[in-house]
DNA sequence: ATAGGGTTAG
């Protein structure tokens, strides 16, 4: 608050210091005022000094100097105090580019005024008596990235391109993130491949798009391309880790910290969000115990690192932790919880189907800490009620929320009705709900339901919707499982027999059957659903082949002792292979952890870290 | 003067 050329705390009256000798000197007197201006990081301030301009000679219309004065205070007052900045511009007399710009970024930074960013550098453009330049476009597009503002962004890009400012590495940079940001990674691919000059704020931005859109393996092949021109920063490694995060493997998660370590900055390693993004990916690498620590040795803790941790423990099956830590966050570190805060809590009760938990975290959020629920709030909570049972309880929910219930919701009814055999006509509407409403999760529509019919026992209709599947082309997401051993990840599919050592593989499975049944192992064939009949030969054939039976046969094959067999799988577990793999764990006394589309399983011993509720 | 820093449900 104190003036920075001020020895002395300023006069409360007056804002500016003045040396007798020197009071009379008028470029003297301009220069200290744009000393101070510059300077300046308190908007009354600002208005003083802007007023104590407006009393001297030094700001009269014309004054060429005035302008430049003014451009000084929009500038300086652009990240203080919009309506300030938008009333200054108004008294100018001809604004230049500079002092568009300011108004521009002003708007672009707010929270609420994106808007107004656009339409000034429409302004402007129509005015016509300033011509955009290098500052003005990444100004806009940054507005345009928030809005989603596809076509109004590409206008721009356009007005770029005809102002001969298409090779400039800032204008560029934004527009890659304004691509990305509005969904469309080609154009933002292009943008890059085509840029004449690369910054690693380029590199970042095209990285990061990619791992924003699940092209985890292309972000991987660009890191180590851009390694050869630049020193990656802690962007790069943030986005990096949510790669590896994204790709659920150990060894290269375990690689990108180790490169932190060795390769980067202090600033870099001592990051709280490369750090927050360390605990994710551990997490989700599903190596709950390398999070934890990083976590506890982290020196500061903010509500993200908290995050990340409160939901591991939430997709790690431990809820009780998550609550603990939940706690911890709030009652001992009196930091506020936010509301990916809550996703986390409210999808831990899930986990365990702590439904009254559930229900008092999400009002507590409402009521104590003002959060107003998200798609996503509600999305766990009638997933929790669904799952245990409570499904009009569930559909009550879902009708009186503020938002159109998406395909992830209505499936989330489909799946419990799976399990309660008795609501076939409640299916069949939310079935209609979700065909109706689009989205591409059409194939695991027609898949519950037919489970749903299954397990009614009313073999036609799941014969009828084989044939819907048939006649309209849709195909079931084929189940695919990943293994590493040696930080080499292997890949199956059901019934692959494409692999080297599939004879290994399907010899060690026959073993582990003869095992398994030995042991009393039946074959659970309640969810082998698309077969339909009751012969269960077929059934158990299918069953047989799920792909995680045959990553699992080939980690046991090639497993080194003493350490856990990791199984990445793009589908849920289904009851067999839950089972089977609890008898493996214990026959072979081996720990195996399965990350399904959801969550974690931890097999150990013959019993599962979900107890069996998923 | 200018480009990027969270996530999130199943």
């Amino acid at each position: 608050m104190a003036f920075a050329i001020s020895p002395q705390p300023p006069p409360s009256s007056l804002a500016v210091p003045t040396k007798p000798d020197r009071a009379d000197d008028p470029h003297h007197h301009h220069l200290r005022l744009l000393q101070l201006v510059n300077d300046c990081s308190d908007i009354s301030h600002l208005k003083q000094i802007h007023a104590r301009a407006l009393r001297t000679a030094a700001a009269t219309a014309h004054d060429p100097q005035a302008h430049f004065l003014h451009s000084r205070i929009l500038h300086a007052s652009s990240s203080l105090s919009i309506d300030y900045t938008r009333r200054v511009f108004r008294q100018v007399e001809n604004p230049n580019a500079f002092m568009w710009n300011a108004l521009i970024r002003a708007c672009a930074q707010s929270g609420d005024r994106k808007e107004e960013a656009v339409s000034l550098l429409r302004g402007m453009l129509e005015d016509g008596s300033v011509s955009p330049d290098q500052y003005t476009f990444p100004f806009a597009l940054k507005a345009c990235a928030y809005l989603f503002a596809l076509s109004e962004g590409k206008q721009v890009h356009a007005q770029v391109l005809k102002r001969g400012l298409g090779p400039d590495v800032y204008v560029n940079n934004s527009l890659v993130h304004f691509y990305a940001s509005c969904g469309v990674l080609e154009d933002a691919k292009k943008v890059f491949e085509k840029m004449p000059e690369r910054t690693a704020v380029s590199w970042n931005a095209v990285i990061d798009a990619l791992v924003r859109f699940g092209e985890f393996s292309a972000a991987m092949g660009l890191f180590h391309e851009m390694q050869k021109l630049f020193e990656p920063d802690g962007y790069t490694m943030q986005s990096i880790l949510s790669a590896c995060a994204g790709l659920g493997s150990l060894s290269l998660g375990m690689w990108a910290h180790a490169y932190i370590l060795r390769k980067c900055d202090k600033d870099v390693v001592d990051d709280i969000l490369v750090k927050s993004s360390l605990v994710d990916m551990y997490c989700r690498c599903g190596s709950l115990g390398m999070a934890e620590q990083i976590f506890r040795r982290m020196e500061k803790h903010n509500v993200n690192s908290w995050n990340s941790m409160i939901l591991g423990f939430a997709m790690h099956g431990q809820a009780e932790t998550a609550l603990d830590y939940f706690a911890q966050m709030v009652m001992e570190e009196g930091l506020m919880p936010n509301s990916v805060t809550f996703v986390g809590v409210l999808s831990a009760c899930n986990h365990k189907g702590m439904v009254d938990e559930g229900r008092s975290y999400f009002d507590k959020m409402i009521n104590e800490y003002s959060i107003e629920p998200q798609l996503e709030h509600y999305g766990c909570l009638v997933d929790l009620l669904a799952r245990a049972g409570l499904i009009d309880e569930a559909l009550d929910l879902v009708s009186n929320m503020p938002f159109k219930p998406d395909p992830v919701i209505w499936r989330s009814i489909l799946d419990a009705c799976c399990k309660t055999n008795a609501r076939v006509e409640l299916s069949e509407e939310v079935a209609k709900q979700i065909l109706a409403s689009g989205g591409d999760s059409c194939s695991g529509v027609y898949v519950l339901l037919s489970k749903v019919y299954a397990s009614a026992r009313r073999w036609d209709d799941v014969a009828l919707i084989r044939k819907l599947m048939t006649d309209r082309g849709v195909t079931k997401e084929p189940g695919c499982s990943l293994v590493e051993i040696y930080g080499v990840s292997h890949e199956f599919f059901a019934g692959d027999i494409t692999h080297p050592q599939t004879e290994d593989i399907y010899q060690a499975l026959k073993e582990v059957e003869e095992k398994l049944e030995s042991a009393g192992y039946v074959p659970d064939v309640s969810q082998a659903s698309m077969i339909n009949d009751e012969h269960s030969e077929e059934k158990e054939q299918s069953l047989r082949l799920h792909s995680e039976r045959l990553a699992i046969a080939f980690g046991l094959l090639n497993r080194k002792q003493g350490t856990p067999i990791r199984v990445f799988k793009n589908l849920r577990v289904c009851n067999d292979c839950h089972k089977v793999t609890k008898l493996i764990s214990k026959i072979y006394n081996v720990e195996i952890t399965v990350r399904d589309r959801t969550r974690f399983h931890h097999f150990k011993h013959g019993c599962c870290s979900c107890m069996d509720y998923w």
